[in-house]
RNA sequence: GGGCUGGUAGCUCAGGUGGUUAGAGCGCACGCCUGAUAAGCGUGAGGUCGGAGGUUCGAGUCCUCCUCAGCCCA
């Protein structure tokens, strides 16, 4: 083929053009799109579009304000920006502010450390500096926290978020509190605590390490006192089974423990149902007469423990006399191995009690029960409290031990033996209880064991558990109405509220059915107080809204610092009480109260919030957005807050998401090597692309990342991101001319259809927060419907078409279409690339985050003509399937080197493709339809019958400008060169060339 | 140990109320194009649907158990 061109074509051809590069170098470009949103004050005018809108509020949950932010953070933060641009443009006024949660042990931790680093003792610092010193860590990382998540491309209100320790928060945050003190949900009460008598604190689970420890331990009886089932028998009546009190009466209950010190808190014993017991008798002869267990002692134990038991006693002798079973634990009361002694004190009935922490692994399958040494003692207790106090048995937890580890008036027997030194060492408790137990004649053995036991991280000094007041919120009383309990409005409230997903509302419901009475109190500093005042005499809790008032007021102005000032006392109790009679709780509140109160200070109290809510006046709408362990924390608390103080829930929906896993599944840490972090992976590839990840997942539960998963994502990114180059590439021959719907081919008409249904589909997504159903629909839709098909076949025309052509107008115009659509409808997800392509197309002065989704005409819907065009693909498939069998046997390179005889049997078929330009729609130089049966051997796929293809080249010479074969080619004696279409088209580009 | 989730191709995801040979995109392999070019198009190979039982004519879809992973508790 002699190919002696005059002229170089390419340049009468309407060629992509754009300066939209090819390759994002995101790391770059994304900051200073960030400066361009600031300068051209982005946020201020996404207010000013919103006016009158109805509102639609994320509220943020406060993340904690220490360290750099981590992948969880980034997919937390991720998620509330795409719903929030979303909405935005959805229509609603989507106002984003973001918060810090600044209060806390973790800070305190971290000042501390500072001091010790320095030689500092943290009690000679006074109260108010050392609180001062927590703030301005808080303040440091939040500032660098804030600089992150901008990094992110989150929109939202970076120069006013709001922050837990503000002086606002703190005064709201107290009054919240004041609120529950004044309707009598407050109330002081008591709960084992880990303590170090060393440091004269309580400690977190945190602060607690384990290290190998000797303890003493002991087995000791309870005797049988009470069975109370007991009742006479009528003379020769015979009981069909045996009742406790015909074998029980002097038999014992044998416990094991290694704390003998916490004997004086004993308040029941504790069994589990799932143990087998049975009554043992010892049977050995010729035991010394000083021996502490004799022949015919009677121990009720554990099958799986009893020789065990007896070894340890040091007896070989020993004989099982019947089951005991466990209805009749239930109904038998002990006594405390101290009554007899006369110490004045341990006179009250020993309950049994059934337990699930009771097992037969060690011990004597009976767990001596302390509630005020332990927390699986004062959970049992506490549970069991409405049934013992119906048996007559005092409920309340005993404080046996000070702060400073000597026993209190509540262990009579006790005076002035410690438990543990001020020097971390063994008191002589231990030594004395046994003694006691002795003497009693209530111990059977005596040992040592090494085990691990908990410590202090700061003394390394061995901890207790101690009962200590404690304030909390009542679940089961009464508010303003019999029934109307905290739990019954939260679990109210639970069921009027939207969960995403949905299993989050059992979640939360089974939590707040089973929870215990909410514990507000911390022995810290870091935070804000406590700010009531208790009545030294009556220990009633002063409700005075005067009080209140002053303390409010005070708050907003100084802080809380203002609890901590010299003359406090007196100054918010004013002239009308006696400052002596009253102490002020030093306490201060869980952060867990702080933020549970955000919707108090910043809904509520921000002016460009004040959401008004369905039921209160109007429309607007709060959604809450967090990891799925929020439902123990903020969720949970924000609701129990906001039901205490305003009988409802603060949000309208919930919405959840899992924890990212590392690429194995399996959990990051530092150990394994696995993690990822947020600031290397924008480094590395661009904050797009982290959320290209967040976007193409599933949130909802654990997702994983690594590095084959990010490249995945930034495949799919330089995929979507070239088909945009080449929408814009193209678009920059469009003269913005509309075409009329009727005027345009069915092949535009179909992709204007596909709008629509994606329209339809994307809006719906967005409102339930499917991100990744709408980015796999998106990037599908780009790949299969417009690279691979619809541009693919329109490049001809796009390129080679005249300008007067109606179908390269049509076309240009539907490109349009489709870059507004998609453009806007990927913006929440991918904001700086599709800033940088919307500012390609349209210019500087505009923004892709100012648009509201593009209204999609419902005459584009066309629902038949998606119909007819399956077939018409279908064809095509057999048609390219055939092609594809001559690329392979080297007859053909190029679709447009074939001219393919498709024959149709199916009239179906047949009439969809009539009509249409079938060369152009398989991009071949020339086509043959026909119905006429096939021949042998011609090409057809399994899957559209009544198609058959014979390959062919196509015939003539090929154009030198549209590159087809065709007959027709040297016909036109003006452009001998090239086809009769681009003829006509050089004479268009000619005459407006020459006229220039 | 308890409560709640979840385990579909190498990766990310589809698979209403159980029903023909389990799908898509990406990646990979191979080929084409060279006017989207560190791009574009096509073809192909990849799955005992975590495992084992059970219900059913029929189960990725329902039930039970096990296992692995995660969150929250203990």
């Amino acid at each position: 083929m002699s190919d002696t061109k005059t002229r170089d074509y390419s340049e009468t051809l309407n060629l992509p053009t754009t300066d939209f590069p090819m390759r994002a170098g995101l790391p770059q470009k994304e900051p200073e799109l960030i400066a361009r949103w600031e300068k051209m004050e982005l946020y201020k005018r996404l207010r000013e579009q919103g006016k009158g809108r109805k509102k639609f509020v994320l509220h943020d949950g406060p993340p904690y304000a220490n360290g750099n932010i981590h992948i969880g953070h980034a997919l937390n933060k991720t998620l509330k920006d795409m719903v929030t641009r979303s909405m935005q443009m959805t229509g609603w006024e989507s106002n984003y502010v973001p918060g810090w949660d600044c209060h806390g042990l973790p800070i305190e931790w971290k000042i501390e450390e500072q001091y010790r680093a320095k030689g500092k003792n943290k009690d000679e610092v006074p109260v108010i500096e050392f609180r001062q010193e927590c703030r301005e860590f808080a303040d440091h990382w939040i500032g660098v926290q804030k600089a992150e998540f901008k990094r992110l491309g989150i929109e939202g209100d970076w120069d006013n978020p709001y922050l837990t320790m503000r002086f606002e928060a703190e005064a709201v945050i107290a009054n919240e509190l004041m609120k529950f003190a004044t309707s009598g949900q407050l109330y002081r009460g008591s709960k084992p605590v880990m303590w170090s008598v060393v440091e004269k604190t309580a400690l977190a689970e945190a602060e607690i390490e384990y290290h190998e420890y000797q303890s003493d331990q002991i087995w000791v009886k309870f005797p049988v006192v009470q069975t109370d089932t007991m009742q006479p028998l009528k003379p020769g009546q015979r009981p069909a089974a045996l009742q406790p009190q015909e074998y029980l009466e002097g038999a014992s209950v044998v416990i094991w423990t290694t704390t003998p010190w916490t004997m004086p808190g004993n308040r029941a014993v504790s069994y589990s149902n799932r143990i087998s017991y049975g009554l043992y008798e010892v049977t050995q002869d010729g035991l010394p007469e000083d021996n502490w267990v004799q022949k015919g002692d009677r121990f009720i134990l554990a099958d799986a423990l009893a020789a065990e038991v007896f070894k340890n006693a040091r007896i070989s002798e020993f004989a099982r006399d019947r089951d005991v079973p466990h209805e009749h634990l239930a109904k038998i009361t002990l006594q405390h191995p101290f009554r007899e002694l006369g110490l004045g004190g341990y006179q009250f009935d020993v309950p049994l009690l059934d337990g699930d922490h009771v097992t037969d692994d060690a011990g004597t399958g009976f767990v001596h029960t302390a509630p005020g040494h332990g927390v699986d003692d004062f959970e049992i207790w506490m549970a069991s409290s409405r049934e013992l106090e119906a048996r007559g048995i005092d409920t309340a937890i005993p404080f046996t031990v000070a702060d400073d580890g000597f026993y209190t008036k509540d262990a009579p027997g006790f005076d002035g033996v410690q438990v543990i030194t001020h020097k971390g060492e063994k008191g002589k408790a231990n030594k004395v209880a046994i003694e006691y137990l002795k003497d009693a004649g209530n111990l059977i053995g005596l040992g040592r064991l090494k085990h691990q036991y908990p410590h202090s991280w700061r003394s390394k000094k061995p901890i207790i558990f101690r009962n200590t007041p404690q304030w909390f919120v009542y679940m089961d009383r009464a508010i303003e109405a019999e029934g109307d309990t905290l739990r019954a409005r939260a679990l109210k409230a639970i069921d009027q509220t939207r969960f995403v997903p949905g299993s989050g509302q059992n979640r939360l419901r089974s939590m707040i059915e089973n929870r215990p009475d909410w514990v507000l109190s911390r022995q810290r500093a870091w935070g804000v107080p406590i700010s009531v005042f208790v009545n030294k005499e009556t220990s009633e809790v002063l409700k005075d809204e005067t009080v209140n008032a002053r303390i409010f007021e005070a708050f907003k102005v100084e802080g809380a610092d203002a609890w901590y000032k010299d003359g406090a006392k007196e100054r918010f109790l004013g002239s009308d009480y006696k400052a002596d009679e009253w102490d002020m709780v030093t306490d201060i509140l869980d952060v867990w109260f702080d933020s549970g109160s955000t919707h108090a200070f910043v809904l509520e109290g921000r002016d460009d919030l004040s959401p008004k809510r369905q039921g209160t006046g109007g429309d607007d709408y709060v959604l809450y957005l967090e990891g799925s362990d929020q439902h123990r924390g903020w969720f949970h608390s924000s609701l129990l807050e906001s039901c205490g103080t305003r009988g409802h829930a603060p949000y309208d929906a919930v919405l959840t998401h899992g924890f990212t896993m590392a690429e194995d599944g399996r959990k990051m840490s530092k150990s394994l090597g696995n993690q990822v972090f947020p600031q290397d992976v924008i480094k590395q590839y661009g904050a797009d692309i982290l959320r290209l990840w967040v976007a193409s997942g599933d949130y909802s539960e654990d997702q994983r990342i690594g590095q084959e998963i990010l490249k995945t994502s930034v495949d799919s990114y330089r995929k979507l991101r070239n088909t945009l180059r080449w929408m814009l590439g193209s678009l920059a021959h469009s003269t913005g001319e509309e075409v009329a719907l009727a005027d345009m081919p069915e092949l535009e008409r179909l992709m204007l259809h596909r709008l629509a249904e994606l329209d339809d589909l994307v809006r719906k997504a967005y409102w339930d927060f499917d991100y990744k159903r709408v980015f796999h629909h998106l990037f599908t839709f780009m790949t299969v419907d417009l690279s691979a098909f619809y541009f693919d076949i329109r490049k001809d025309a796009l390129y080679c078409d005249g300008k007067s052509s109606v179908r390269r107008k049509s076309a240009l115009y539907v490109i349009e279409q489709l870059f507004k659509c998609l453009v806007t409808w990927m913006a929440p997800l991918l904001p700086f690339t599709m800033e940088e392509s919307w500012m390609s197309r349209f210019g500087e002065a505009e923004s892709v985050h100012l648009q509201q989704f593009p209204d999609v005409p419902a005459a584009w819907r066309d629902d038949a003509l998606a119909a007819k065009w399956d077939k018409i693909r279908k064809v095509r498939r057999v048609i390219t399937g055939a092609l594809e069998i001559e690329r392979r046997e080297k007859r053909i390179g190029s679709s447009l080197e074939a001219h393919p005889v498709v024959h149709v049997t199916d009239p179906d078929l047949m009439a969809a493709l009539t009509g249409r330009d079938m060369a152009d729609i398989a991009i071949t130089s020339q086509i043959t339809l026909t119905d006429a049966a096939a021949p042998e051997g011609a090409f057809t796929l399994d899957d559209t019958p009544g198609v058959a293809v014979v390959p062919g080249l196509a015939e003539g010479t090929k154009c030198a400008r549209s590159w087809k074969i065709l007959p027709e080619v040297g016909t036109d004696p003006d452009y001998p060169e090239v086809s009769l279409r681009d003829a006509d088209a050089l004479r268009e580009w000619d005459a407006e060339h020459a006229a220039a």
